[in-house]
DNA sequence: AAAATATTGATACGGCATATCGATACCAAC
DNA sequence: GTTGGTATCGATATGCCGTATCAATATTTT
């Protein structure tokens, strides 16, 4: 449960604030029979640490000791066993999100990029109930609510 | 408002049963000073044909006498203007599909890709109040229930 | 009809994501 | 601790999707 120690990467890289997510993510993925390596590691903690949804290349760029296919497997390593989603914003580019322990429900700034999260929105049980309605069996839903946060309504 | 004549076409593209569709679409670009162009107006029949989410190379196979710029290019123009969506499911490709009248709820199979719309779902006035709640004003909303439709949750 | 502008299509181009593959790290069994 | 099997890594090659380019053609305007 313990980081294992750096490969070729001189950098030092601190234990982030959000060692705990990390931590909580690594541990899903252990259960599944993924190990846990440091560069592994590096991708979960460098893609929580993002403020907002992020492009892969992003990640690239924040994590130049690991390699590129090293990140992008990751991401889909956790893309697939959602703890990351994938969301399509206006600018045509493919972001990914932490999936905030399946909670999701984001208010997104349209123009900084501030996220905020839904709180008091208890659609859940709303959507499964239509869900059923329609003959569906809701397995997850996805909602983002597109707006401007307080600081950029001023303009 | 009547479709152009064809280029070098030879097929005979009989007039699709969702004209109307069509008509109202090639309409609203109109309105947006985008030309009426044959070609534009079989990227646009194409994509209401389709009975699920399809990819732009799946359109560009169902029209072959249409060349690949043009078809990304109606895709794209749909895209902008609101009257297709972009949507993720599990293949992780990215599929377009139509956005009936800018009512983006949609439940989709993320098997087949079957999709129904949510009915008797009053989620925008809950969603807006939630947002000022949380200072946000807002603008739009995207919406995406995912699960089985009744044919895959036999499995 | 002529001029101005938008659109088309064939192809070239670029970039993102994955596949490949030898080397290395991890885990389990002994 | 050693050994063997497996997963993961990184560097690079490869493939594919979507766009840019540009001459030719439609469409609209004057």
């Amino acid at each position: 449960m313990v980081a294992a120690t750096p490969r070729h990467c001189g950098h030092e890289h601190p234990r982030p604030r959000s060692a705990a997510v990390v931590d909580d993510i690594v541990a899903q993925l252990s259960d599944r029979g993924y190990r846990d390596t440091e560069p592994r590691r590096l991708v979960i903690s460098a893609a929580a640490a993002q403020g907002r949804p992020f492009t892969a290349e992003e990640l690239c760029a924040a994590l130049p000791c690991v390699g590129r296919a090293t990140v992008y497997r990751g991401l889909r390593l956790l893309v697939e066993t959602d703890q990351v989603c994938r969301v399509l914003l206006d600018d045509r580019e493919l972001r990914y999100q932490l999936s905030h322990q399946g909670h999701h429900h984001h208010l997104l700034c349209a123009v900084c990029g501030a996220s905020a999260d839904l709180e008091g929105c208890d659609v859940e049980d709303m959507l499964r109930d239509a869900a059923v309605a329609a003959g569906f069996r809701m397995s997850g839903h996805w909602l983002e609510v597109y707006g401007r946060c307080g600081e950029c309504a001023a303009d």
